[in-house]
DNA sequence: ACCTGTTGTAACTAGTATAGTTACAGGTTT
DNA sequence: AAACCTGTAACTATACTAGTTACAACAGGT
């Protein structure tokens, strides 16, 4: 299974997007909300950050997102996070004298990228607003 | 990214799918293929005798097929090795005194599902006889 | 000026999963 | 008996995740 950041990803998103007042939003308050360390927190708001989702200053309490819930897929998000292209892993150096060993990789690959097409579709057609409608 | 037993276990029934000389079908020469361990190989086998999709016998060398290579679909591979039915891990426990803490984990839930819906079904549409025929 | 509270990072740690390995009991064949 | 095989338990190296401590730098109030 893939790590939990996605979804601590969307639930922060989730809070910035829905708390009005601000200066409430602290990596504190989101840790407390999302059940971990602060710390964790502000490691993926800086990656958030560098992928333009959102914006914070040293020093002062709250985020505010740059983008608009609605224009923000869950397929952006997951790429911006950086989580794996790649599904399943492919062991490492078959054996090239081998029938099956030589081709399994490209074959496999065929196998995954069809696989991971599907789920890019899924991610593609749920926005951040549809998660929010849906937390309501 | 999951990691690559799936992989491994499409290899090894590839392998035992496409050599005719069953005598030479040992733990040893399938982890020649593969390029890992025999006994990573045999623990691979045993998951897959469990799952009904092979036989074989101690002290005799040889690996038979239970199922046709067009009846076997990855999905039902995909369950036979027990890979990991979710694919996005939640976090644990979230605030539920918040508004998003108290609803995250089920709304996560119906996104993860929706996108390893459409997974599956790219799994169920492909069987172990499509593999071998691209490995031709 | 100082104190408190904040962000942004680096560095370390505990826990866990993966895959490789060693070892060996027991079956088969010659 | 010897050589080979399967099946399994147990241990190990490596890597990743998430939690944690620590601290530099910044902001705002008193």
């Amino acid at each position: 299974m893939v790590n939990s950041r996605f979804s601590v990803a969307i639930h922060i998103l989730s809070l910035i997007a829905t708390t009005s007042d601000k200066s409430q939003l602290t990596s504190d308050f989101i840790a407390g909300s999302v059940n971990t360390n602060p710390v964790v927190v502000r490691r993926m708001i800086g990656v958030l950050k560098k992928a333009g989702l959102l914006t914070s200053q040293p020093g002062i309490a709250g985020y505010e997102l740059l983008v608009e819930p609605k224009d923000l897929t869950l397929l952006a998000l997951y790429h911006a996070i950086d989580g794996p292209e790649q599904l399943f892993a492919i062991h490492d150096e078959p054996n090239p004298d081998c029938t099956v060993g030589r081709k399994i990789q490209r074959t496999l690959e065929g196998v995954y990228t069809s696989v991971w097409h599907a789920m890019e579709e899924q991610l593609q057609a749920q926005t951040l607003q549809d998660v929010l409608d849906q937390l309501r």
